[in-house]
DNA sequence: TGAACATGTCAACAGGTGTACACAATATAT
DNA sequence: ATATATTGTGTACACCTGTTGACATGTTCA
């Protein structure tokens, strides 16, 4: 049983929570090109430095790990969302505020972002359902929301999900290219830039469905 | 120096070119879930049959097996577009009908597709790189194709690239959720269903760009 | 103060890893 | 048939891996 309150401080009276720092450290060695699956506990707790027996007093294993890691990123996403929703963007340029405060807010938390980025493809399957149904969730809850700006006459539920999932796949491709090789000269305006153009020609479409028989 | 030539034979007479099992092992080990990174080389040549000194006959290390994997699989790739430019689909389903080619291929080919899909954000920078630029050509062919369809007053090439990401995007999406962690019950028909309308809804948003004011 | 717990170190294990070198077998070409 | 190039085997090395069990330290609470 693994149990793990905080109460324990390190003799040279930091507060160190070995816990974070592991969280920490494969996040970090993710951020220098290694895949999660390539990353060996040793490592881990070399990064740390700690002894590689000690991170067994944390987690069972990598894999469990890498599971929490992956609800403490989209905790941090899912703060964002919330914050959006409560402070509605206004105004005329809504879709170009909307993607600056999404990149800004990536900008932010690049490694929690990279993380669900690489792993939603990577190598270990527990880790990919996981992030595969939290990013469902998300698709779910920008249904709900569209559905409260649209006719839902001409929009079926299925459709719904259809025009999130072109959304929310477009803005990940953004942040893919944000976070990863973005030696191509893009610069975060360029990105942005792209990022509204591709929303607003979604949403231009969305506002013609059906209408055009 | 490693030079290539498939004049030998093995004594049990069987043409086997080394070369190629071990591509298909690296093929066969990425579908068993296991990301390139986290693949041995001695599990290659266990998988092919061989003794792990024999792989350096043919290549140099994993990476550039990797990176030749990568020219294979678009090579796959560039035929279809190649194909299908020489016949280009006619008649009312257009979308349709190119989705569901597009799908059948990806279903006849479902390794090479699978292992660039993983190794596009997976942990080997060059191999990154490479599957990076290689989609780079793609979107900028179907940019000039989409050039000769759309009217080049109202739209700039930057904007075309943008179109054309907003496509392949989507495309690459119908893919992933082919290939990788189908269990969500959702059947070839759905998925094809699912690239058209999406498809669709962004051709009506070009359709409408800047006619709207 | 002392018991209980949390968290760490240390040493050891069996096994997997990449790579080098000497050698054997096979196929091709003259 | 013999020489040469190609492709394989076998062995060995030093290194890294996950996991264990016994032990030490520090912290908290009664």
């Amino acid at each position: 049983m693994i149990r793990i309150q905080k109460k324990h401080r390190r003799k040279d009276n930091k507060t160190i929570d070995t816990r974070q720092a592991l969280f920490n450290a494969v996040l970090e060695l993710m951020n220098r090109d290694k895949s999660f699956e390539a990353i060996s506990l040793r490592e881990v707790t070399r990064e740390v430095g700690i002894n590689p027996s000690a991170f067994y007093r944390h987690f069972p294993d990598m894999n469990t790990l890498g599971l929490e890691l992956v609800s403490l990123s989209f905790k941090t996403l899912r703060q964002l969302l919330k914050d959006v929703r409560a402070n509605p963007v206004q105004g005329s340029e809504v879709i170009r505020k909307s993607v600056e405060t999404f990149v800004t807010y990536v900008l932010a938390h690049p490694r929690h972002f990279h993380f669900v980025i690489r792993a939603r493809l990577g190598g270990v399957a527990t880790i990919r359902a996981e992030i595969d149904s939290e990013l469902r969730l998300l698709v779910s809850e920008l249904s709900t929301d569209l559905a409260r700006q649209l006719n839902t006459d001409t929009w079926s539920t299925e459709e719904l999900k259809m025009l999130a999932g072109l959304m929310i796949g477009s803005m990940t491709r953004i942040v893919e290219q944000l976070l990863i090789d973005n030696r191509h000269h893009q610069n975060i305006v360029e990105l942005i830039d792209l990022g509204e153009k591709q929303l607003r020609l979604i949403l231009l479409g969305a506002s013609q469905w059906r209408t055009h028989s």
